[in-house]
Formats: structure tokens, C-alpha cells, sequence
DNA sequence: CACACTTCCTTCCTACGGCGAACGAATTAT
DNA sequence: ATAATTCGTTCGCCGTAGGAAGGAAGTGTG
């Protein structure tokens, strides 16, 4: 194989310099949009004479598009570089009990192709053989793949997602990433949302931010300095364990809370509120009643009290600063919302923002673009020595 | 003033690739203690030719000293040179009630100098002349100074710790810093333990631990992906304020948790089993007490449920994976440590390691060297263009 | 003891990249 | 038209990285 024990490199080489003046000008591009060669010099510190050729070779790998000249009041017009999304694509495949889908993205989070497979045979099979045909020629663009799995993906084998046939987390990303060449990520769909949320959602303005979600189990996934943090085990924002209150107990792989507070747990009590079929979204059926029925808004009261201290307990141990609602809990209207803020800003030691998530479904397209993304700019981070 | 707007300057610059290798160099040499240049362009990756002029520099700075030749059993000996930890100095300010306690450090830990100072005048008065008294003729070896507080340093008003007449964690540090023109970090005291744990205590070998303290309140330091994180306002670690049992109530600025099961809770709780003067250490004294008295037993037990249930809700949450018992905490016998650990990984998500600090009053210390020594590398920090 | 051999460190030298400076280009103001 | 102004490029200097060669200081072998 080409095991090759890696050279222990220079840790200021010329290529690892290139490749950070490349990248600072990416980024700035990627900012602003559009902006001349002027604006570059401005925002990266580098010298005109320095730019000049890096920027040809930028516009010959399609990162840059030539505009035609800018407005100008005086002098000579600015040439308008345009910064190109397509140059750059990523896949993010989801994994669901009965099915994959598959979405190639650009670096803003748009949406190229699209596709979904039902799950026959091989997982990874299917996902190295969807993915080159869904990317079709943009394919030498493709700078990573992000894998979002159910459950806990590594390590807490408790949730491990037995229903996409997924023994274990690392195999797969391992795989995807020989068979396809590029850095594959896998991780928790609520990871992912926290992280879509973070780059595009309702936190692009925060620094840390909790996502809690809702749905048959309730997870959370942490975002502490700008990077999604999973924990040592990869159990972090497991908080469906959380113990709060004694008298709780969880069975075989569902947490306490969890068992009592989950959309689920909710739909049952909800059924028996107003008896007929399961809603489909039990807890909009839920504010919904508790207009008309004392008993309703007594128990909406309950689930609002119950998740407030879900998220105190979160507010205590990591201080997000801003909680945002995904899931069954986005269900909640606004005046529930407040309600909620309310209760939390009683009790938790410091200021923390309840809020509702807004990209719903796309967070974890948005996550994975995210993901994908920083696994391409990864190589970076070992370019420091250690402190 | 000097306020000079910043030009930002190039990425990769000249003077920031060779203050690259230099860091290189001595983090190499920090690790390693004696070796020779070959083995520094192992290490490294720099070229030979590369770290002679380099080593020369770092030799003249006092960072590096010449040793005689080593072994050799073939070839011309290798000229050894040694780590001079003494070429870097911190200084560790921990404030009390009444006196602060000041120590010169090498970026080892070892400690240079101490010197203990009642609280008389202005604290940064203070600090500024007690710190270039105690570094003496190494003042220029100078690299920071780290400032510990009882409380939450910044944000969260709440516990803000009146005690030492800091009416705010901030300007403490920035009119430090101005005085003594060096990196200025003030932190809580449990953060600082939390680091130094991991720098040099019962976390050198993770990447995730939590510190918890149990002292007249309950507060945790959290490091994560090995760096201590404070959340965004600085709150994260307040567990007191856990909302883990709904009959429990804090009040004005005692969080609920810790109002039942601090130090000074369970201290009461001792007095009453066994009456006289307030033990000087409740837990020791419950502990013993337990072994001959059946309701001090289940009082222990009690109080173990109680902290498990703690820490089971600090796992779920961010899964630190292990949980370092300081304080009072620390004081429980290794049967009652097991006993904690069996709770814990019952309920626990994920394996949660709970054993006892080691590093005890000096965790603050090491924390703070720590802190001050990456504060001096910090500006590295800066390098990378944001992805 | 002389000689080869090995390993380590240094010095010399070359190539290359960053950036200052001068220059050409393209437009507006007068 | 001409000046003024702003942009972008080319030129060339300088400093640094690192290859190559050579000296230095030992060990093994005839």
C-alpha cells in the first residue's frame, strides 16, 4: 500500500505558504463576492505584486469568473472579480431508516443535484456510486462528503442507528473516503443542524449556540467557539439522559427525559387529550388545543416547564448564550416561545436567548456543506506546531 | 496614544514564518528536554542548514543551553542541547478574600518565587508591584500573567465576587496588562484548575475532562478538544445552578443545587449527626463518620447520589468523558469514589471516568502557567485566514 | 597507529517568493 | 487636450529555504 510514513515536513515549506495566501484569498472572495484586485489587497494584506499571479491562477481553476470593469468616479475602473461557488462542491448524503438522500451543494449551501435511493444492498456501494453520478463532470470539484447518520455515530454504542444498518460509524466514512478520494465526515444529524445553524441559520452571529431537537428522542448538538463540539465519546448533547427529576427512569437506550418529553411521549398524551389518530405534528396539535382546553394548556405548561429546565441544565454546564429550537420544539408558536424564554431566563446563572431554528430540513444540508468544507481546508490546522 | 489602526498585514509574512520555526523549535524542545540538532531536524522538519542560525538565536536568548557531546556509538558526537525552562517566566496571581498569593513560575510549573500579600490599597496596585519585585532580575523573561477569581470573572453578575472588591473581572486584567506590557488572562479559579489539571495533573492525557469543585459552592471548569471553555458569557461550568430536582430553590445568587449539597450544606447536615464544632473538612468527616453510623451512611449516600446525578447531567451534555472531583469533593475515600463511579456510569450516556484532582491547591497555579505560556503564543493564533 | 567509515554540524550557494517601486492602462475632471 | 487619479502589472532587489559539499569529531579495523 502507500503507507508511506509521512516525512515530518517543514512546518513553513513554500507550498504550505502558497496554499494559506491562496486560501485567505478564497475566503475573502467568498465574502465579499464580488470585489476587485484593489479590494483584495485591502482585505488580505497582500501585495498587489503578490496577488497578481495567484489571482491568474485562481481564474484558471474557475474560483474567480473576470466581470467587466466596476463603476469608477476617478481613475481607472476596477477590474470585478466574481467569486465562483460552483468551483467548489461537496456532497452530504443523509442516511434514513428506509433511504439515503443525497444532495450535491456549492460552498453557499445552493443546491446542485439532487437525489434520493432507497437503501438496497450496500450503504457504501450506494453512496460511491450516487454521488459521482449526481456530481457528473463537476466531480474534479468535489472536496468532501459529509455523511449524516441518526443517533450517536461513534463511540455510546446506546443509540447507534441499528435501523440503516450502520454497525458502526467509522467504517463507512473510512470507505467513502478510499473509494472517492476525498474527506469523508460522519456525524449525528443533530450535529449537523447545529452546524448548518451555526454557518447559515440562526447563528451565523454567535460564537457558541445549543440546537435542541425534538423528535422521537431529544438530542442536542453543541456548538462552544465556532466549532461543533462532540464530546469525548462523541456523546455530547445526549440530553435526553439528563436526570431531572428523580422520579424519571429510562429504558433500554432511551433516556429519562426523553421518555417523558419527546415529541412522542407528547403525541400519546396528546392522543389522550383529544382522542382520534396520532397528529402529525403533535405538538402544533398541542398549541392548538391549549387555546380551547384548560387540561391542553396545562399540559403545554408541563412540556414548557420541563424542557426549560432542559435547557437551564444545558445553560449551566456549557453557557451557549442562545438556544435555538429544532424540530418538534419549532412547532411551539410564539407566544409558547416566549413563554419558554421566560421560564429559562428565571433560572438559568446567565443570560441565554431562546429562540427558533429556521432552516428546518436544510440545517443538515447546510451542516454538511459547513462540514465538507472545513475538511477540505483542514490540511491547514497541522500547520502549527503544537503549543 | 499609539492607536494605530492595525494594517493588516500579509498572512505569511516574513517575520511570521520565522517566528513559526522558532515556536517549533522550542515546543520540540520543551517536550524533549535534552537533544541534539539532528534530532531537531526530525522533530521539526527544518533543514539543517535551516535551525543552525535559528539554534544560535535560541542559545544566545538563554532558551536553549549547550551540553557537552552525547553518547555517540559511531560518528561525531551530537552536541546536546538543553530546554531552560527558566527562559520563559509567568507570573500566577490568585486572589483570596483577604490577601492575594502571587507566584513566579517556569513554564515547567516550577515554582520560582512566592510571596503572599494581605489586601491593603488597590489590587492592581498591588499586583503591579509585588510581580516585578518577585521576578526580580527576570522580568524580561516576563510572558504573561495569569489572575485568578473566586467567581464568575466576567458576565454573569451573579456571583461575581464582591469579596475582593472586583466590581468587574475586565479592567483588573486590561490595567495590568498596560502596566506590565505582557498578556494579562483573569479567570474564575475553577477554570484555572481545570487547565492546569490538564496541563499537568489528572488530565495530561485526554483531550476532554471536567473539574468539578465543591466548595462553599459547586462550580465545574470545562475543557474540551483541549482548551477551556467558558461559554458565552462566561458562565459555562455554574452547576450549582442545575435544576436537578424541582423541589429545590436557590436564591440570591446560590443556585439550587449547591444550596443542598455544597460544602457548607453538607457541613450543616455533619453538625447535626454529630454535634459540636463545624468539622474543618464535612466531607472527611461525614466520610468517617459513615463507617460507624448508619444514618451518616445514608446521608453519604445521599450526597453521592446526589453529585452523580451532577455529573451524569454534565455527561450528557458534553461528555467530557472524565470528571475530576476537587475540593471537597476530593476528600471522599476511594470506596466512596467507586461507589460514585458505579452511580455515574449507570445513568451516563456514555463512559464517565470520576476519579480525584491530583494537583489540589496547586491546580490554580499550574492552570494559571499554562494559561500565560499560550497567552505568549497566542499570537500565532492570528495566522490563519478564518475558513 | 593509520586509515576508512559514520554521523553531526556548518558553510556555501542557488533558486524562489514577497514586496517596493516604477510603469503602463483606463477612466474622470478641467 | 491635458492633468489627475486610481488600478493593475512588470521589474528587480532582497531575504530566506534548503540542497550540496565540506569540515569536525568520534568509532571500528588492519
Amino acid at each position: 500500500m502507500t503507507d508511506v510514513v509521512t516525512p515530518p515536513t517543514s512546518p513553513v515549506s513554500r507550498e504550505r505558504s502558497k496554499e494559506i495566501k491562496r486560501l485567505s484569498v478564497i475566503s475573502a472572495a467568498r465574502q465579499v463576492r464580488v470585489l476587485s484586485r484593489a479590494e483584495l489587497t485591502e482585505l488580505t494584506g497582500l501585495s498587489p505584486a503578490t496577488l497578481t499571479p495567484l489571482v491568474r491562477d485562481l481564474i484558471a481553476e474557475g474560483y474567480l469568473i473576470e466581470r467587466g470593469p466596476g463603476a469608477s468616479r476617478a481613475g481607472r475602473p476596477r477590474a470585478m472579480l466574481e467569486f465562483n461557488p460552483r468551483a467548489e462542491l461537496v456532497a452530504a448524503v443523509s442516511l434514513e431508516p428506509a433511504r439515503i438522500s443525497c444532495e450535491i451543494a456549492d460552498s453557499d449551501g445552493g443546491v446542485v443535484a439532487h437525489r434520493t435511493v432507497r437503501l438496497i444492498g450496500d450503504i457504501v456501494d450506494l453512496i460511491c456510486t450516487a454521488v459521482p453520478d449526481l456530481a457528473g463532470d463537476g466531480l474534479p470539484a468535489l472536496r468532501g462528503v459529509a455523511i449524516a447518520a441518526p443517533g450517536v455515530s461513534s463511540g455510546g454504542a446506546v443509540r447507534l442507528a441499528p435501523s440503516v444498518g450502520l454497525v458502526e460509524g467509522r467504517p463507512i466514512g473510512e470507505s467513502v473516503r478510499q473509494r472517492l478520494g476525498v474527506p469523508v465526515v460522519v456525524d449525528n444529524d443533530v450535529n449537523l443542524m447545529a452546524a448548518g445553524e451555526h454557518a447559515a441559520g440562526a447563528g451565523t452571529d454567535v460564537a457558541d449556540l445549543l440546537l435542541l431537537h425534538v423528535a422521537d428522542g431529544i438530542g442536542a448538538g453543541l456548538v462552544l467557539d465556532g466549532q461543533v463540539r462532540r464530546g469525548s465519546g462523541g456523546a455530547a448533547g445526549e440530553v435526553g439522559f439528563l436526570p431531572l427529576d428523580p422520579a424519571d427512569r429510562g429504558h433500554d437506550g432511551i433516556g429519562p427525559f426523553e421518555a417523558r418529553w419527546s415529541e412522542s411521549a407528547i403525541a400519546e398524551k396528546v392522543v389522550s387529550l383529544a382522542p382520534g389518530r396520532r397528529p402529525e405534528s403533535p405538538v402544533r396539535a398541542l398549541v392548538g388545543l391549549a387555546a380551547a382546553d384548560d387540561l391542553a394548556a396545562a399540559y403545554l405548561d408541563e412540556v414548557l416547564a420541563a424542557w426549560s429546565r432542559l435547557i437551564v441544565s444545558c445553560a449551566c454546564v456549557v453557557d451557549p448564550g442562545r438556544v435555538l429550537l429544532s424540530g418538534a420544539a419549532a412547532e411551539l408558536d410564539d407566544a409558547a416561545v416566549d413563554r419558554l424564554q421566560a421560564l429559562v431566563s428565571a433560572a438559568a446563572p446567565s443570560p441565554t436567548e431562546v429562540r427558533r431554528a429556521v432552516l428546518g430540513d436544510r440545517a443538515v444540508l447546510h451542516g454538511a456543506v459547513s462540514y465538507a468544507l472545513s475538511a477540505a481546508a483542514a490540511g491547514l490546522s497541522t500547520l502549527l506546531p503544537a503549543p
